[in-house]
Parts: structure tokens; sequence; C-alpha cells
DNA sequence: CCCTTTCTGTATCGATGACTACATAAAAGA
DNA sequence: TCTTTTATGTAGTCATCGATACAGAAAGGG
């Protein structure tokens, strides 16, 4: 079973698991590969027969970071039965998961590689590639609440989609700047404050007309 | 008058200006010296002269930042007449700014240091600082509010304020993501119907008691 | 004029960045 | 056992990082 040749002396899931804080905490460019074969317990040359490089192992360990603790966004707009019930419990256990102490603050995706020298262009836009998908899924989200009738068909799903977006990116660098879980969630109290349903006498914007029907009348 | 020995051959203004916009784009480790002064139009001496060096340079970049792009903020908490017309003059302000293609995108104090190699700590931390100084800005424009009645004692000022920081500082991170002006607007609409002000029948959540006072009767 | 002072360009410095050549070690297949 | 294959540790590679030594240029003071 054994593929020939000599068996790797480290665990490959273990080593990439701890790239992925070095990578969470240091963001792409401030993870030097000193920094990531000491925490990873191996050499250079392991590092490269078992990744390929810098770049590729920061790639996998952002896909390790989206299965594990990345993963709320998605369950959550997957799984919780109503578009709003799905939207507070991704901001909830986001801002859980964002003040651990057991691992570094905020989201990975968001505070590694924001600004981009123009050698490591690709691995900025990967990132930002996987921030979209969360506009994307909350969106979608939104649309099936609209179309399961928990929301009227008024409601500007695109804005109100990137604004939730935006208020869980802005919770990473609150995370990141030391608020800690009663904090964000106080954040996160108000953000929920406007979602589609409130009745409003003043209308202030003119943006997106809210009325919700129930969800069980259809 | 000229205060002895050689005069300096560029405008250190005009220079600094230059390194302003290269530390906006690629952030305090993602430039770097030889990306500095070929904007600059000078050598390393030059700069190391005239700046003292590459993190004094950084930080009087951002100083300049703060009276120039950056101004936005305070400029619209101190000036406008409302805490609510603060607020949201603050947010399309500063939304117009990050989006002006004259310049980089996004707020540089929210981009160009969000993660810290450990020798750069001490500027992860002065932007950090100012973050920390919009937050409390914010919160203190709301707290005057309350004094003069425009908000409701019972308004969670210091989570109202940390909201509105939020979507401030996750809407860079859409700035560099490239959304738009009217993008980010419709983020704006949605994030000031949190207000308070806003007669909710169904009370989803138990967090903050809103309800205001016409600013005009007291 | 010379001296002092400050700035400028060239040409580096040592340190560190990502990455790898090479010899050796440890396994499977013959 | 011998060969093949893959992984490992040492010790490097070259490029670039931030920062400077140094000589010459450009000003004022005397």
């Amino acid at each position: 079973m054994s593929p020939r040749g000599r068996p790797r002396a480290f665990d490959r899931e273990h080593a990439l698991t701890q790239a992925m804080f070095v990578f969470w905490e240091r963001g792409y460019e401030g993870a030097s590969l000193a920094d990531l074969t000491g925490a990873m317990g191996i050499n250079p040359p392991s590092l490269y027969a078992a990744f390929g490089g810098k770049e590729a192992l920061f790639r996998e360990a952002v896909e390790r970071y989206g299965e594990t603790y990345g993963s709320y966004t998605p369950r959550a707009l997957r799984e919780e039965p109503t578009a709003r019930a799905a939207v507070e419990a991704m901001l909830r256990d986001n801002a859980r998961t964002y003040v651990d102490p057991e691992h570094p603050t905020g989201c990975m995706v968001v505070l590694a590689a924001t600004n981009c020298s123009p050698s490591n262009r690709s691995v900025c836009a990967h990132l930002k590639a996987r921030r979209e998908e969360v506009r994307d899924l909350v969106r979608a989200r939104l649309r099936r609440g609209v179309e399961e009738g928990e929301l009227a068909e008024t409601v500007d799903v695109e804005a109100l989609g990137a604004y939730y977006a935006t208020v869980l990116f802005g919770l990473s660098m609150q995370a990141r700047d030391g608020v800690d879980l009663p904090g964000l969630t106080a954040i996160i109290d108000a953000a929920l404050l406007c979602w589609p349903g409130t009745d409003r006498e003043d209308a202030a914007g003119a943006a997106s007309e809210v009325d919700t029907a129930p969800a069980a009348s259809s």
C-alpha cells in the first residue's frame, strides 16, 4: 500500500494546520518560510516536496481554513431554515470563531492578503474570489428567501447581501483590533435591526421597500 | 533664510504624497524602498535624510492621509448638525473617496497593515490606534446626540458606534474588492436602516431598545 | 577664496527572502 | 542483496530587503 520510497516522517495534515495558523496570524507576505517550517516542524525541502511551494501551501491552507473555521458561513446559509436565521447564524457563528483564543483572531480570508505586492497579485486575487463567494452565497440565500415568500419581492437582494457581507468583513477587523465577543455580539444585534420587516414611518432613504409575508403562509 | 548647506533638490511634500499612494496601495510591508524611491523620484539616501527611514516615512504618510483623504470622518462627525447626519455623511463621503479612480481604493488606515510581522508590530499598532480613534469619535458623536435629545437615552451608544465603525471598515474591503460607488451606496442605505427611530413591531433581538424623541422638540 | 554644512548619486552593506543541490537515509520491488 | 524511489538534513544558491559609506556637488559664512 505504501507508495514506494522512504515514507514521510511528519504528519502532513498536522503540518498543514500549523501553516494555516501562521498564515492566518501574519498574512501571506508576513509569513516567512522560516516561520512556516518552524511551526510545521520540518525543513524547507520537506515543505517543497510535500506542498510545492509557499503559494501552493497557502492555497491549501486557505482550503483547509474553508473546511474548518471558515465553514460556518456556508453551513449557516445552507442549513438554517430561514434567510433571517441563516444570516444571523452566519454572523454569530463567525463572531464566536473570530475571538476564540485557541487561534488567531478574525477571518483568514479577510485578513491574510488585503494588499497585494505585484508579485503576489494572484494570492490577493484568490482571497478576493473567496470573499466574492461569500457575497454570492448570502445573496443566493436572500433570493431563496424571496422565492419562499419569507422576504418581499421588493427587497433589494443585491444590496442587502452586500450589506451583510460588509458587516461580516468589518467584524474581522474589529476582532483583530481586540473587540471581544460581547462587543461583536452587540454589533451584530445592531446590524440585524436592518432586516426587512421593520415598519418604518419616517422613510429616510428610498432604497429598499420592506415588508415581509409570514413564512408559514406559502 | 536658507538653513545652510546644499538645498534639497526635490519637493518634500510632493514626495511624501507619492509615498502615501504607494503605502496606500501596497501596504507597509508590501511597499519596498525601491517602490518608494521610484515613485518619489529620489534615491535612498535622500529618503533617509529627509524622512529618517521607512517606518518614519510611513507614519508621516499616515498623518498626511489623515489630513487629506482621511479627513472626512472627523469632519463629518464634527460639523454635521445631527448625529444621524454625521454618521451618514461619514459613510457616504468616505465611500466616494474609497472608489475615486485618482488614487488607491479603500481606506489606507484599514488596509495598509492588517496583519503584523513581528518586526513591524509597532506599525500595526499605530494603525490600530487610528482605527480606535474612529470608533471613539463615532461614539462621542452619538453620546452628544443623546445629550442633545436627538437619541433616546436607552440607545446603546457603545454598540451603535462600534456597529457603524464596523460598516465603515467593511466598506474598505468592499471597495478594494472592486465594488463601485452605487454598490457602496446601496450598502450604506441598508446600514442606515438600523438607525434608532425605526418603529419595530416584531422584535427579533432584545438587544437595544430604540426610540427617538424628535430633535426639534428639545 | 576656503571652510563648513547639507544634499545627491553610486555602489554597496549585512540580513533575510524564497528556493534548491546534494549526499544520505529509509522504505518497496526485484 | 541490489536497485529504485522518495524523503530528509545540511548547506548552500541568487535575489531582494532596508539601510549606508563615501565622494562629490551645491549652498552660506568667513
